[in-house]
RNA sequence: GUACCCAUAGUUCAAUGGAUAGAAUUGCAGAUUCCGGUUCUGCAGAUGGGGGUUCGAAUCCCUCUGGGUACACCA
């Protein structure tokens, strides 16, 4: 049992004894001391005071006392104001280094879904994909690591006039241009016609004003545009000719961003894809109409009335009987849960969807899915640079595969200006600068809460010092370094019985709340914490590092203890980085 | 118009309703210069305004201001 499990174990016990009052172990307060007091764990005793009917000083008085008698390792406590302070012996630190560093969850038998990235087939990845598909895989394994199962789902947007559009462009003026002829990325070179769509599209609308239209006219009336809508019509209808062009051009783009995945790192078990699964819903909507959640207006279109709810109507079929989107999502959710059964499904998709799985979830829950309460949208903001925001309709986009090459040649000029890099094989260096890049973008976009807009700025995203990936994965390199010097292997285990000095003791005291730690990070779905953990992590050793000496101690017992601690730490780093999506160098 | 989200040092981020609001960066002053230089220490600097709830509020409630988003028979 950890100190943590002990102290919530023995706190009712003592309530019960000292004031005969029942306490639920979950209704106290334990948290790590600050560090400008003496201990380690601090109970607040303002919520006890209404059982014990005693100042906060006098309770926790008697509970500290009563704490340092029940439980061995509590060697000795003070309390400030409603404050708690327990020290915990060294010896209980000492011995939780063995296990710091191998925590592994025991599996928690529950299923999850995560759905990520989610593009669209007609143009490449851009910065605000690259926040969703950080965030999505490494949400995935911190819940696999915290015992979930996990499925890592990818929905593709493989239809619709939005992929017309780059069709008939291509049609119109590609001149037959394929990746292979021009040397474009497949991805690139669909989102390039996807532009000249537009461009086109806006010049016909111009004519159109010109010839004394509205706006709103021209902009239905433009050849272009019903063009496109004719495409996709006979899309629908199985048009060979133009299946045939889908396909072709959905393999190119396919193929543009696999690359791009394999470049970033992340992966999916299961694609769904919404050429398939748009028909969907349509059951939804009978057994809405047949449960009386759902009602038909005069013209046939069925509708759903949420204003009880703080909401309004909202259309879930038209009346020519087709679909729209959140029929769709209705219909896609079902086949999920049919597929896999899972116990909680998460979303990561951005925050100007907030209403539409509001709606989403509330509507499968008045159709009665029990699996409806498991769904969480994981909504995330905005990704700003320094220069403006960025947005696709504003055509300013940060193409996600030029951010990447930026990252890594900028990582490749800063780090050959250190010059550490001497005695490395041109492919190890490759692969460090890959690692530091990416390893710079990914820490930076996830330190922050998802839900708040966050300002990426590349440059300081790529510092070695301050709160920065390479800052930390430098840290890591240098514990490697002083282990290989010492030749000292992985095993962590030690005798050492002395006593502890201050920043020893922090250390070993932030390895231990790795655990929790974790299940909070799994909880809240916040990559952040872990990120943020692992600075501090850290920071702690460096501070350990600069007071303490390690490899020319005499004590042979000190030198054994201060090595295992480092190889905990750097083995702890390397998982909660691994949990980022984060690699780490053992030389850079 | 209605709803939702956000607002913390100059800047970028933290803070399960708990102590004197933490870091980073910037600036200034210093240490180490020893195992790896990118390490460490100190100083300076912030909860948008106004009410309320609470033993205790950056956090919860109301209101105002500022920023964003959504309210499509688009996806």
């Amino acid at each position: 049992m950890t100190i943590e499990e002990q102290i919530l174990h023995t706190l009712p016990q003592a309530v019960s004894d000292l004031y005969q009052a029942i306490m639920p172990a979950n209704a106290f307060n334990l948290q790590e001391t600050r560090k400008e007091f003496d201990g380690q764990i601090t109970v607040v005793s303002f919520p006890i005071t209404q059982f014990s009917k005693k100042s906060p000083e006098v309770t926790g008085e008697e509970l500290g006392t009563y704490l340092q008698n029940a439980i061995p390792d509590v060697a000795a406590f003070n309390v400030i104001k409603g404050f708690l302070n327990l020290s915990i012996s060294d010896s209980y630190w000492i011995n939780s280094l063995e296990q710091a560093g191998n925590y592994q969850a025991t599996a928690n038998g529950k299923k999850v879904m995560v759905e990520y990235s989610s593009p669209n087939t007609n143009k490449p990845l851009h910065l605000g994909h690259v926040r969703n598909n950080l965030l999505g895989y490494s949400v995935a394994e911190i819940l696999a690591a915290s015992g979930y199962e996990v499925i890592k789902a990818n929905l593709v947007n493989d239809r619709g006039i939005h992929i017309c559009k780059s069709m008939l462009a291509w049609q119109k003026f590609g001149n037959g241009e394929t990746p292979a002829s021009s040397g474009l990325k497949g991805d690139h070179l669909v989102g390039k016609y996807y532009v000249l769509f537009d461009k086109a599209y806006k010049a016909e609308q111009e004519a159109l004003v010109a010839q004394g239209k509205t706006e709103e006219e021209s902009k239905k009336q433009a050849p272009l545009i019903l063009e496109a809508q004719a495409m996709l019509q006979a899309w629908e209808a199985g048009d060979e000719a133009v299946l045939s062009l889908w396909k072709t051009m959905n393999t190119w783009v396919y193929a543009g961003f696999e690359q791009t995945y394999t470049t970033l790192g992340v992966d999916f078990k299961k694609y769904y894809y919404e050429s398939n699964t748009y028909l969907l819903g349509k059951d939804s909507i009978e057994e809405g109409l047949k449960k009386g959640v759902f009602f038909k207006k005069p013209d046939g279109s069925v509708w759903i009335d949420l204003t009880a709810d703080g909401l309004d109507e909202k259309l879930v079929l038209r009346a020519d009987g087709t679909s729209v989107y959140i029929t769709q999502d209705l219909g896609t959710a079902q086949l999920k849960y049919d597929d896999f059964g899972m116990d909680e499904s998460i979303y990561v998709v951005g925050n100007e969807q907030d209403y539409h799985f509001k709606v989403l979830f509330l509507i499968l829950e008045k159709l009665g899915k029990n699996w409806a309460k498991g769904l969480y949208h994981l909504s995330y903001g905005m990704v700003d640079l320094p220069s403006g925001k960025m947005k696709s309709r504003e055509g300013t986009v940060v193409d996600a595969d030029d951010l990447l090459a930026e990252m890594v040649a900028t990582a490749k000029q800063r780090t050959e200006e250190l010059g550490k890099v001497e005695g490395f094989t041109e492919e190890e260096k490759e692969k460090l600068y890959h690692m530091i890049g990416l390893g710079a973008l990914k820490y930076f976009l996830l330190k922050v809460e998802p839900k708040k807009r966050l300002l990426f700025d590349p440059n300081e995203s790529i510092d070695f010092q301050g709160n920065t990936g390479p800052f930390i994965q430098y840290t890591h390199a240098r514990i490697q370094s002083v282990l290989n010097k010492a030749n000292f292997g992985t095993n962590a285990k030690t005798n050492y019985s002395g006593a502890l000095t201050s920043s020893e003791r922090d250390v070993l005291v932030c390895l231990s709340q790795y655990p929790a730690l974790l299940q909070a990070a799994a909880q809240e779905h916040s990559p952040a914490l872990v990120a943020n953990y692992t600075y501090e992590l850290a920071k702690l050793y460096n501070k350990f590092y600069h007071e303490e000496i390690i490899l020319k101690l005499e004590d042979k017992e000190l030198k054994n203890f201060r090595l295992a601690l480092s190889a905990a730490t750097a083995k702890t780093i390397k998982k909660t980085m691994g949990l980022l999506g984060i690699q780490v160098p053992n030389k850079m």
